[in-house]
DNA sequence: CTGTTAGCGCATTCAG
DNA sequence: CTGAATGCGCTAACAG
């Protein structure tokens, strides 16, 4: 276990010089440096870590908020952070606070009592600057965020307060809605919506979009089915779409994931996709094209990739100063594939 | 940013009381407690983790090496380690170390020059212990673990030297080959082998699986299919296979992913799966069932949270005694679906 | 360009 | 059960 000061011996230098020679700061003859080096190479010296922040009072690692790993979005969201953090010298805490029980209850503020103070104490002192990706925050945790006392970026969508950097949910799911009624179709539902109106994350966002074009147009609304935006959810309500009646004929889903479970039990129930039922999602999720489904495409290691750019950025720059909130919204697109057709195209084909 | 400090003035006790009383020592009279928490919460203390590093010698963190985020067995380990780690008052340090490039060139042993040192520099006194999962490591990479000081410990498959919770993945290629000679199959084919056969990573394991079970019952090997064990390269298998004169009547792949893309090519380009060609894949991945998928099913979760609370009790227990490597091997199973069935199947049917 | 001097904030002896 | 003293290993002024 080398320290700072074997190497300084081993070198015939002080203390300080070995922590600049190897800290690569500009005021150390070249020649000097070299030697530095390679002592501590050869000695097999490393940095401690915790002597350096309590030092210096940088910890060179950033918190990364996610509610999930597992899902395809905050995965990519993932990696892309951790590639772009470790090239610049961070490391990176992984924190997940999966939502669940958070917007059940009450008037879907309630969290289990754990959770704030967990993050307050996990994230300060521990890391200069938190990452969030599309976590469902309450305001008291928005609160806790903005008073970590250090700068926190928001990946996917927009937070009150926060810089983010992310798409525009609601028009999202106001495209997805209007490509079906571009398509002729007037009974329109929407999947996936959770059953607390009052949050803001991304399947409420898009649900408004939803609400929004379907009053332009002066359509109906259909009653939102729930879900939560995975597989297995989308399979639980197609079996229930299943169920029904007379089968809605054309869905909105919250997200790719849910869409492929509900196109799977359709499928597999004989239901014809498009001709019966059209289908769109959102994400543009890998396997969405196994399934031929139609959906709104974002670009997601964008949005993670400018927004772990912009905190370097900010870690480099005026400290404090730029007290501008930055919002920036990246632009999705429809993907058109044949999970959606014109309405009443089944009587019109053979 | 309130100290230790603040809060024994406060409450009238030392720092040391203090210490003692937030981390729960028993030597602290009930009372004293009380109070200094009461202070501490009032006063909004958090202590700070460099501190308590470099005077404790112990970070309350743990490195969590991975080559992937955005595939399903790595994600689910991840959810797990971490879930696991945090209720035990750990911090998880997450290290993303795609393995590209390193089984392409020459012997298969040559790595990006950067990666070893990073390795070394990146865990040693940032972290107390070091998970390490499924990463196709080189002999070099083994020793740099193991030179890490500190306990190590493999999730997925075995790693020579270290401690490790994983499969059989011999075992598991075996079973998926036996599956198909089973069914009547003779002309088997492995999809996903990598090009270079001296590394000991899963696809080279369930391909000597294969190479077993080909040999015991006296059946040909055919040319091993190369394939990344994703989507996107199954479905650039698919294709190819579908130039060939005559198509391979029976195929196990190193993995779901690589059996889902090539599925889906085989079934776009019209082929008849299982009554063309039969297809095995390994995961049980939840998008497995919704292609119909068999395969050799494993328990991810399970692995990755046997492996964390060995740890866990590794860190607590008794330090550098236990030198025995443990090696357990999870048990699996074959899932069998709709895309397998006996050779010749086509024939006898209308 | 380099050395000297102070702490960073806490956990830990060792006394009491 | 509690307090006083020591140092973990490094960075950041400040001199030279």
């Amino acid at each position: 276990m080398a320290s700072i000061e074997d190497v300084a011996r081993a070198t015939g230098v002080s203390t300080a010089t070995v922590s600049r020679a190897l800290r690569g700061l500009a005021s150390v003859a070249e020649p000097t440096r070299a030697r530095v080096q390679l002592a501590a190479q050869s000695l097999g010296y490393v940095p401690s870590a915790a002597a350096a922040s309590l030092a210096s009072g940088r910890t060179k690692a950033i918190g990364l908020l996610t509610p999930h790993v597992s899902r395809w979005f905050f995965a990519v969201c993932i990696e892309t952070v951790e590639a772009v953090l470790r090239t610049h010298g961070y490391d990176v805490l992984l924190v997940i606070l999966p939502p669940g029980g958070r917007t059940t209850p009450g008037p879907g503020r309630t969290l289990p009592p754990s959770r704030p103070m967990i993050e307050g104490d996990l994230l300060r002192k521990r890391v200069d600057a938190t990452i969030v990706l599309t976590l469902p925050l309450v305001s008291a945790e928005l609160g806790v965020l903005q008073g970590l006392g250090h700068e926190v970026v928001y990946v996917g969508g927009s937070a009150p307060g926060l810089c983010s950097f992310g798409i525009d949910d609601v028009a999202v799911g106001a495209s997805a809605t209007q490509h079906l009624v571009d398509l002729g179709h007037r009974d329109i539902t929407f999947v996936g919506g959770s059953l607390s109106p009052g949050d803001w994350a991304p399947p409420q966002e898009r649900y408004r979009g939803y609400q929004r074009v379907m009053a332009e147009v002066g359509l109906p609304e259909q009653e939102v089915v729930s879900a939560d935006l995975t597989v297995a959810d989308g399979r639980r309500v197609g079996r229930e779409l299943l169920r029904r009646r007379t089968l809605p004929p054309a869905l909105v889903c919250a997200s790719d994931e849910v869409a492929i479970g509900v196109l799977h039990e359709l499928r597999v129930a004989g239901v014809d996709v498009p001709a019966q039922v059209s289908v769109i999602g959102v994400d543009d999720h890998p396997h969405a094209v196994l399934h031929d489904l139609t959906t709104i495409s974002q670009p997601v290691a964008e949005q993670a990739e400018l927004a772990t750019r912009w905190l370097l950025g900010a870690l480099d720059g005026p400290k404090g100063e730029d007290a501008v909130i930055r919002t920036e919204r990246l632009t999705t697109h429809l993907v058109t594939r044949g999970t959606t057709t014109h309405a009443g195209w089944e009587r019109s084909h053979p």
